[in-house]
This record gives C-alpha cells, structure tokens and sequence, in this order.
DNA sequence: ACCTGAACACCGTTCAAGT
DNA sequence: ACCTGAACACCGTTCAAGT
C-alpha cells in the first residue's frame, strides 16, 4: 500500500484518471468501481475522495479528456480540407472512426448523466462547445449565403445526425446489413442535406 | 405480504410492467431496483425471479412496452399526410414530442445496454425494425425514383438524425439558445435532405 | 406450490482511527 | 498530514426454508 507522500495529490490526481481510461476502454463504464480503480493504483478507494468530490465527477473529467482528444483529432483533419462539403464529411467519418476505434470511451460521453437536471460544469461545456465550433468553421465558407442563425442551424443539425448514425452503428441495429454502414450513411446525410441546403430558396 | 396464489404468475408479470413503468417514468433508470420495484407490487425480490430472468429482461420487456406505445402514435400521425416530406415531418415531430413528454421511459430505450455484444432478442429487434418501416412508407411515393438500397439508406440516415437530435435536446446542450429547438433542427434536417434527395444527379 | 428473506458478492461514500 | 479500512446504506441474484 502506498503511505505518505508516495505521490503528490497533484499524481494520484493523473494516476487516476490514466487507470479510469484504461478501465473504461476495456469494459465500459459499468466496469468502474471506486474499489477497483483504487486498487489499480496501489491505493484505498477512501484515497479517491480527497482527489475528486466523487465518481460523477471522475467520470465527468475523464470525458472532458476524451473530448480533448476527438478535438484534436478532428481539428487536424479540418484543417486538410477544402469545400464546407468536404470539410464536413472529414469531421464525421473522423467522428465515426473515433467511437468506432474507442466504443467504450466514446460511449462514456453520452452514456454518463450527471446530476439529475443540474447544469454541466462550464469547462465541460466549453469542451462540448468547441467540437460544435469546428462544424461551424467547417461551414465558413457557406457564411455568404447564410444568416449566422441558419449556418448554427446547419451545423446542429448535421452533427447531432451523426451522432445519430454513431449510435445507430454502436447499438448493433447496422450490423449484417451489408450497404448500411455508418460511413455510408454519413455520406448520404451530409451530401444531401448541403445539397439541399445549397439549393433552397429565400 | 401476498401470498400464495393471490395473484397469477401472468397478473404477478403485469403488475411488476405495470409499476417498473412508474418508477421509471418518474425517477429513471436509476431509481428502478428490484427490491423497490417489489414492495410497489406488495412482493419481495425474489418473486421477480420467478416472472422474469433477471432485471436486464425486465427492462427490455418495459422497453418492447414503450415502442409499442410509440409506434402506434407514430403510425397514426403518418396515416394522416400526404407527401413524403410532410410524413417525414410528422414522424419526425411525433418522435420528439414523445421523447419530450416521457423523457425518463424515452431514455430507458437507449441508456439500457443488454449483455455486452449479445445481440437483441428477435421479438425487440422486430419491433425498432417496425419503427424503421414508418419511415420507409412514409418515403414510399419516391419508390420510383430511388432503389430499394437507397430507400433503406435514406430513411436510416433521417431516421438516425432525428434520434441524434432528440438526444442533443435531451442533454440540455439547446437550452437557453432560443432559436435552436428540437422542432426546428427536425425541420432543417428533414426539408434539406429531402430537398437534396430530390435534386441529385445520377 | 408459492413465496420469503437471509445470504453472498458486490456497490458509493464517509470518517474515526492509525502511522 | 496522509491514508486506511471498517461502517453504513444500498445493489442484483440465489435458494434453503417456511406456509
């Protein structure tokens, strides 16, 4: 057992967090115990609550690093891209490949729900904020022919659908459905909806 | 404490539905346990062991519940239209409106994973296809200018948007930005893609 | 035959007690 | 000062024992 000043709180803090990602992105959130991630790191679970207020709030920082890395995953990929169209299909087919390749982390995000009604924390929702701000920028260059209302509009939309389509190929329904995978579904959403989108009247 | 045969195992199994229903409605998930959930119906757990397999199997059971409620709401909005796009619409606003009226038994549908990568029994898995087919018919009028595959992949891909924007909404992510509501993304989503579907070359 | 409820192996969280 | 680990109030699930 480790005693004393073995680790600063600042490590046990870091220690915990590395040991919950590994837990989490072998066997689900469900797979997590106070007990479990504290023998993980040579400690008691009473060790935990001096470093975080609770599980909860484990799980809600541990989230705020998944979305860090997705933000700069896909943040590269944006930045190799030409039209709104391709632009946006490199964000979610990278978006699909992320959950894909990390189903239980990525299913931590929408999986855990704090505080029954209770806000999220600012800085989570800053992280949140920020991935919807890359399909904003995505869709720049469409900025001329749309109020900026419309182009927020756009962007909701089209994110929340693939999130959609993650959680439609996660959940099994696309399995054994040969042409229904989720890339192409991506595809067909992005596509036609700026097409419509290009095509509309007012 | 009843007992003996008060009750049929069938009455037993109706009641337990009956009560899981209102714990779920009201407190989520969470606030369903098989100890609660007994002394609601005036047994102890055990007798739930009886009727069902385990908790997992009364979840489910709870779940085939609500898309049956579902799907006769959706199928009797989609009777009432007439375009394509104007049935897409309504199931799509029936659809949100449900989630929003019953968030708790909503939620339970997709927050409720079943054993991992143990595929749905095939009388649940009938009826989310079901629910899938609304849509289909719905899209039915473009038969003639789409594939079968196409058809499948179009109202996978609406259909998986308008769940995403559901979930968007739920999280509490829209709140408090007045233009973007459930109903309006539901709207852009569906009249751009469809407007995108009808435009295509090829 | 039907149902109970103690028992087992787990939870999250707290906090007096030890080093 | 730091960490432990027993304690409390819960879980899901089983099954010998009672009526």
């Amino acid at each position: 057992m480790a005693r004393r000043s073995d680790h600063s709180r600042e490590e046990i803090h870091a220690m915990a967090l590395a040991a919950a990602e590994r837990l989490v992105a072998e066997h689900g959130l469900a797979g997590l115990s106070a007990r479990k991630l504290a023998a993980a790191i040579g400690y008691t679970q009473g060790t935990l609550y001096l470093v975080f207020r609770n599980l909860d709030d484990l799980i809600l920082q541990l989230n705020g690093r998944t979305l860090d890395r997705m933000h700069r995953i896909l943040a590269e990929r944006a930045a190799e891209c030409s039209s709104p169209e391709q632009c946006v299909l490199a964000l979610g087919q990278s978006y699909i490949r992320f959950a894909e390749s990390n189903p239980h982390l990525w299913g931590a995000l929408y999986e855990h729900h704090p505080s029954p009604g209770e806000p999220l924390p600012d800085w989570y929702q800053v992280k949140v904020d920020r991935m919807f701000q890359l399909v904003v920028q995505a869709l720049g260059p469409l900025a001329a022919d749309l109020s900026p209302g419309e182009l927020d509009l756009a962007a909701h939309a089209l994110w929340s659908g693939v999130h959609g389509i993650c959680i439609l190929a996660q959940s099994g329904t696309l399995e054994s459905q040969g042409e229904l995978t989720a890339a192409a579904l991506n595809e067909s959403l992005i596509r036609n909806y700026l097409s419509g989108l290009r095509g509309r009247g007012a």
